[in-house]
DNA sequence: CTGCATCCGGTTCGATACTG
DNA sequence: CAGTATCGAACCGGATGCAG
């Protein structure tokens, strides 16, 4: 287990920086800012994030379905219809990645030139 | 630019999304963490980060430098000797990496078999 | 519409050896 | 101690074709 203020080592088998790490991907930030919004299908996703393939948003839902911040809603008609929504816990996590994200917006807005350096 | 509440895509060329994407990645989350303490040296970041190569804490660092994140002072004597510490901007998104850190722990905490997931 | 399987090129990354 | 250079292996990720 890694914690902040203790001279621990980050343990590349702590089950927290495992979780850290899958969070850790472009993929999955973007889906989840995207998710903020409400529930989503997966063309809609598709639609929506520019450059992300099928597969790998079907990879991305996986895992974060797995980890318990994605839930899947199958509704059984034809032609399909899947939705995706954020639970608890991924709208905790999204807000934060949010957060980031409107970070990194104000400060390119304050220095336009360069990134967040002065 | 994407942004939250709003219809837009979530564009590959917005500059936000570029720094954003550069952001997500286990080394870099890592490190930032490990930074939080405060400045460090190359060689105990190395000790402190498992399974973190000479490599990649060069790369990744450099980035993080390059983005204004993290500030490099060389001191000039023998042997070498190189401290590394986060700007304002990286202390500020530190912090929110470390409250996803955070949730994430306390997550696994309070359900210790699976991941955030009831 | 949603999603899986396969292929395969490009990139990443770790190990090693070397420099100042 | 800090950092670079090189190389081969592993992984990632996009394109395509197919299925329910």
């Amino acid at each position: 287990m890694h914690q902040i203020l203790s001279p621990d080592t980050f343990d590349a088998a702590c089950p927290a920086r495992a979780l850290l790490t899958r969070l850790a991907d472009k993929w999955v930030m973007l889906v989840l800012l995207a998710l903020r919004t409400g529930p989503m299908r997966n063309g809609a996703l598709l639609r929506r994030i520019d450059g992300l393939s099928q597969k790998m948003l079907t990879q991305t839902l996986r895992g974060l379905e797995r980890d318990g911040l994605v839930l899947r809603t199958m509704f059984d008609v034809v032609p399909p219809h899947v939705e995706y929504q954020l639970t608890e816990g991924g709208e905790e996590i999204a807000r934060l990645v949010d957060q980031i994200d409107r970070w990194i917006r104000d400060s390119i807005a304050g220095n336009p030139a360069a990134g967040p350096a002065a």
